[in-house]
DNA sequence: CGGGACACGTGAGCC
DNA sequence: TGGCTCACGTGTCCC
């Protein structure tokens, strides 16, 4: 939609051009600032490091956040929030793509150990649901996570006023129903109606909450963030 | 207070516990403000709309940088820059490992490449994965002569073995639920369940259908077939 | 005491 | 024109 050519927004530029800032300047003030309280000067002295160093932290933090910037790939938004969302999105993708190539390492060295198991499938997530299952591997440096919870489709959208309609739709495992609904109680959500229907795969999960004032994409990644922090237990 | 107790930083904390700030007030200043230049009221209340929009920016902008700490393991520190150095880094491993198990996937795939096995080769799931986020669209159809059936979204997927789940969303006018039953007894469809969520302005609607060998990707078109046939009446 | 980290309100620039 | 995003300086809290 938006071509990337105008990128040059002011936001950036601004705060890139306040880069070549000699700004070393700790001597007082130019402006006459009325000394009131105290005629010391070692009071504005203060205020001034305390006005360079916040200024240099504004600064890193920005610097991090391009930086960030850099290692996501397909960035739509010069946006702020909107790099951090796209970095969170990206990691997540990871985490997917990842599970997914694993399992089907799993099924090809399965394979391989016995040739005679050969009946192919339809879809591939039969087999990377069934290769998980027989693999507690994790991707992660602590080996934990037992049976996570592996989001097949999310869709948060709203209909009507201040209802929101969720979506989520994800493989059965061992009590993924009971985790499932820790992930929304925890979220302190308005629950106007939630169903789920099971099958042998999968499961079917269709709430109705009743929004406060959120955006719709926070609370979408607000549910992906306790899922996932629900499938790294521990974390310390 | 509640949960996460672990994190209680206080720098966390500190922004946490402003969030509960009643700070609806849009009235006026309650500190006697002296309105020397404009004593309009109005110049007030865009005052107070740009502080409560930039409270919530900022907020956004915490709860999302909130979100990119949940994804990233191994945090260490709390603090913000540190956060999205962290993301950084675990990015970068992410790459890192995810290079490396693919060239070993690829190594394993060539090492095991019979000459008939010629599955399809559908996977690199970058691609799908990509491909599958963005699919809802208002298809505005041009003419309109009764209420034609608005599809907001429109979502069909499997789900079990042969159980499809149809999910589609559509604008509340005069008797689209009859037009929508209509369309699905027109397809001659095995429904196993149905259900319909009907709201200020839209319909939702989730049926749960029992497939004989469609594709996916059949049925949907045609369902958005039927309704589009619905919508621009027999014409003969 | 200073130094770090944060939220806050405000002014400015860009659609 | 208002809404949005941003940088800035300031006050506060905690080490």
């Amino acid at each position: 939609m938006e071509n990337m050519g105008d990128m040059n927004q002011a936001y950036w530029d601004s705060f890139l051009q306040t880069e070549d800032y000699s700004w070393g300047g700790l001597e007082e003030n130019v402006s006459g600032y009325y000394d009131s309280s105290s005629p010391d000067g070692s009071q504005s002295a203060t205020a001034s490091k305390n006005i360079v160093s916040e200024r240099n932290r504004r600064k890193k933090l920005n610097d991090r956040l391009f930086a960030l910037r850099a290692v996501v790939p397909n960035i739509t938004k010069m946006d702020k929030a909107s790099i951090i969302k796209d970095a969170i999105d990206y990691i997540r993708k990871l985490h997917d793509q990842e599970q997914a190539i694993r399992s089907e390492l799993i099924l090809l060295e399965s394979q391989k150990l016995e040739p005679e198991n050969m009946d192919f499938d339809q879809n591939t997530d039969t087999e990377s649901f069934m290769s998980m299952q027989r693999s507690n591997q994790a991707f992660g440096p602590s080996g934990s996570w037992v049976f996570p919870i592996e989001i097949l489709d999310l869709n948060v959208s709203y209909v009507g006023g201040k209802i929101v309609v969720v979506r989520l739709e994800c493989s059965k495992r061992r009590d993924t129903i009971v985790k499932l609904s820790e992930v929304f109680e925890s979220l302190k959500l308005n629950i106007v109606t939630a169903t789920i229907f099971a099958f042998s795969e999968k499961l079917c999960n269709t709430l109705f909450i009743q929004a406060e004032e959120e955006d719709i994409d926070i609370l979408k990644m607000q549910i992906e963030t306790a899922i996932s922090a629900l499938n790294h237990p521990p974390l310390i």
